[in-house]
DNA sequence: TTGTATGCGTTATCAC
DNA sequence: GTGATAACGCATACAA
């Protein structure tokens, strides 16, 4: 690996002059850029960031920590923030924290160390808070993303769950349900506290009373869509009509219990979901309301990059992308 | 961001005495290690990993550069590359080629400038050779995945793309098939040119003459996929009986093609896939050459850190992965 | 227009 | 046991 001394004593120049040329700061008479220039190509210098870094102490790298990258909602997501990122001249190191607060603590660690900028984060079950509060006090600027944080003082990006969840609920009750079921992930997840809050202001508002048995609570994972489907009706009493699967992967697995235990969608039961499935060669036919996760990424990462370069200021904003219901042939309507 | 200074300073010792009791070397009192870690916890101190990369020369990174974060057989080709590069030790950092070498050129360069010690690439289309070269003369590790590089000394992991092709075929042989078309990302991605050997030799060791007629050649992805099957069909003379889709997106593709032409699987037509479907709530349907990506990943990975260590020597080993043959219903028997 | 001295944060080497 | 010095590669401030 040739340094900057390499290419000087090459070209028979000081390192800084060296510098100078790869800067382009400075005066340096075309000669001498020109032999300076054959002797980067010669030795194939690239420059090592890591004194650069050290020296200006920063990285003009940050970093993305979201919880699951086999999602197609996360991987959206991530070419968002790397696109945007990207043209405002940062790299990005993408971390999958499996929604595990030990594992994004160690990432952070390790990010940490690497003197990253900042910080995007879809903060894991329950961690918020403390991570926050410990980015706060380091002054690493931070913007949570697609979750927002309890009691602290964060910018977040993010979908409106509680609308989105609200409406979907709402059109099931217009087309005549009232035995709603919602299968969710952990509520210690703001998603999935906002998209149960929604559901129960839209069965609320209707003159339903929600019932406990009707609500299921396990992971943001299909395994948990498919079991929590699956022991709904298991059982004799109060079996949904309709259906409300909190997230993508979630309505799959859900999806597959019913298939599985030869249910059929919708003359059996209907369902619709929060965030658009994965679609492969089935024609899209599950009711849901679709988020933008290439433009939460996207502006997530621009108001970080402002954050960092100074532009904006760290405050508490909650900028909140739209969503669409989009009609499809999951649910139908009750005679 | 306090640094190893500051420490001392609280811990009225000298900056060498912290870096001892951080990195466990050398002789320390007990008093005076602990009164350095209560300095460090009261700071919260964190090293900096950008300075000490820089004394020893390493970064304990290493990247993968793929060139689909979106498809599944890459995701979990991370996860296995992630899972044995963070027990030995080394974080990774994911880039996303989109299969374009000017992408990927640009990726290198900031990986070289950041000093990584190593690198896992599956080369953007036609940059193998090139790049090989680069990271060899700067001495820089790298294990090839997925596709190997001609003409260049350089260790490989990946399947065995010849022999599944030619498995695939000649089971559609076998089934009475004698008009099989393939349908294929570039010849210049060593997948594209091997799977296309596979499908020549079944063809020809079962007195089959190859047709140009037959042969889609387009990217690695579903919108090529859809837009091959179409033009296959369209035409009047030799329409194939079976089509072989050479990886996972082409034959979604393809398969979307076929319903919206209104023709049904394996009725109208026989397809058969190399690598396992991304597959969402229908039931697997279609025949496929299973490929096993974490496997690779964990493999790559392992050696990649084995020559970073020294544990081994750049070879030019061809690590080759099994493959399984999954027989389902998309494929029928021909009379 | 070019060069010298210095420091970013860390640790190996050699003293004490 | 502990500390002073120097060096990793680069670029700013200041000289020449």
């Amino acid at each position: 690996m040739p340094t900057i001394r390499d290419v000087a004593r090459l070209a028979n120049v000081a390192p800084i002059t060296v510098s100078r040329v790869i800067n382009k700061s400075g005066y340096i008479s075309d000669e001498t850029r020109v032999r300076v220039e054959q002797a980067i190509a010669e030795l194939e210098y690239v420059p090592n960031s890591l004194s650069r870094s050290l020296r200006f102490k920063k990285t003009d790298t940050i970093a993305l920590l979201v919880s699951d990258i086999t999602n197609p909602f996360w991987t959206a997501m991530t070419r968002g923030v790397e696109d945007v990122a990207g043209d405002a001249g940062f790299n990005v190191i993408l971390c999958n924290t499996d929604e595990s607060p030990d594992k994004q603590e160690n990432y952070i660690n390790v990010l940490l160390q690497k003197q990253v900028d900042g910080i995007l984060v879809s903060p894991a079950e329950g961690s918020g808070q403390e991570l926050v509060r410990r980015m706060k006090k380091r002054e690493v600027p931070m913007v949570a993303i697609d979750r927002q944080v309890e009691g602290v003082h964060v910018d977040v990006v993010r979908s409106d769950s509680e609308g989105g969840a609200y409406r979907l609920v709402s059109y099931l009750i217009e087309i005549g349900h009232r035995d709603i079921a919602i299968i969710n992930g952990p509520l210690s997840i703001s998603t999935g506290l906002q998209r149960y809050e929604g559901y129960r202001r839209a069965l609320l508002e209707h003159g339903i009373t929600p019932d406990e048995r009707l609500m299921g609570i396990a992971q943001f994972r299909p395994e948990s869509g498919y079991k929590m489907m699956f022991d709904l009706l298991q059982r004799r009493e109060r079996r949904p009509t309709a259906v409300f699967a909190a997230n993508n992967f979630i309505a799959l697995g859900a999806i597959r219990a019913l298939r599985d235990m030869g249910l059929s969608v919708p003359d059996d039961i209907s369902i619709v979901g929060f965030d658009e499935l994965p679609h492969t060669f089935e024609v899209p036919f599950v009711t849901v309301i679709a988020q933008m996760p290439y433009e939460i990424g996207a502006k997530a990462a621009k108001l970080l990059a402002d954050l960092i370069t100074g532009i904006q200021t760290p405050d508490n904003r909650d900028i909140v992308v739209p969503v669409e219901l989009i009609i499809r042939r999951s649910a139908r309507a009750l005679k």
